[in-house]
DNA sequence: ATAGTGTGTAAGATGTTGCTTAAACACTTA
DNA sequence: TAAGTGTTTAAGCAACATCTTACACACTAT
């Protein structure tokens, strides 16, 4: 999780995560895709999205094809998932009690 | 949420989010938890994490409470899910093709 | 006021990241 | 073989992140 969230904290690396997402795509297509920094600076980038295990290379004669890893976002997920969810059914339930207590329903255990 | 994956990308920040997720805990409690690292640093990341949205402060007389603010992984939850979900969908497609090819029944849930 | 407790800020050392240019590698084609 | 194309690796550098120590701030209580 650690390479994955540290992978995508990276502006231009989530842009080659979507770029990639739905096909295969070249390394030299990716490039063409950010005038602004130079080739080697994608493939480092294409080079950490591998090592953190974001994408997929394939082979074939002279390019290198990369291509989303779902899998490699899944404890990533789940972790921002777990906290953004858990957090907001304690909000919502706050809300409830708020709701309850200004129509004279109140439930003494819940309050802390 | 660029400042969002950032923050997050650190893993004591996320131990910190952890630790604040369902209740207020204040700055010195938190940085009993990570002996490792001098009060100094602790308050930076908490900095970092105001900034980035991620915690709501309150202050108490002498202490500072600290507190998850789940609105501020929406952005980033949402692109993760995105990536996640949608490339997972392309699998379970190119799966479903798999299978008609084949005709036989297997289930691609188990290589999630 | 003064001292004590909780917390944040400043300054600086150190390591990491992301970029560039130059060179090398790998495969294709003449 | 030699030249051409696609891509990565190497080396070096500027910017940034994270940590530490020392200090300052804010509030509490003698």
């Amino acid at each position: 999780m650690d390479d994955a969230l540290r992978a995508v904290a990276d502006p231009t690396r989530r842009a080659i995560l979507v770029l990639v997402r739905d096909r295969e795509v070249s390394a030299g297509e990716i490039a063409e895709r950010f005038p602004e920094i130079s080739r080697p600076a994608v493939s480092q980038h294409l080079r950490t999205l591998t090592a953190a295990r974001l994408v997929d290379v394939r082979r074939a004669g002279n390019r290198r094809f990369y291509r989303l890893r779902p899998e490699g976002l899944a404890e990533a997920v789940t972790f921002l998932e777990t906290m953004w969810s858990t957090s907001l059914s304690r909000l919502q339930h706050e809300a409830e009690r708020e709701e309850r207590a200004h129509t004279g329903d109140q439930d003494m255990k819940g309050s802390l």
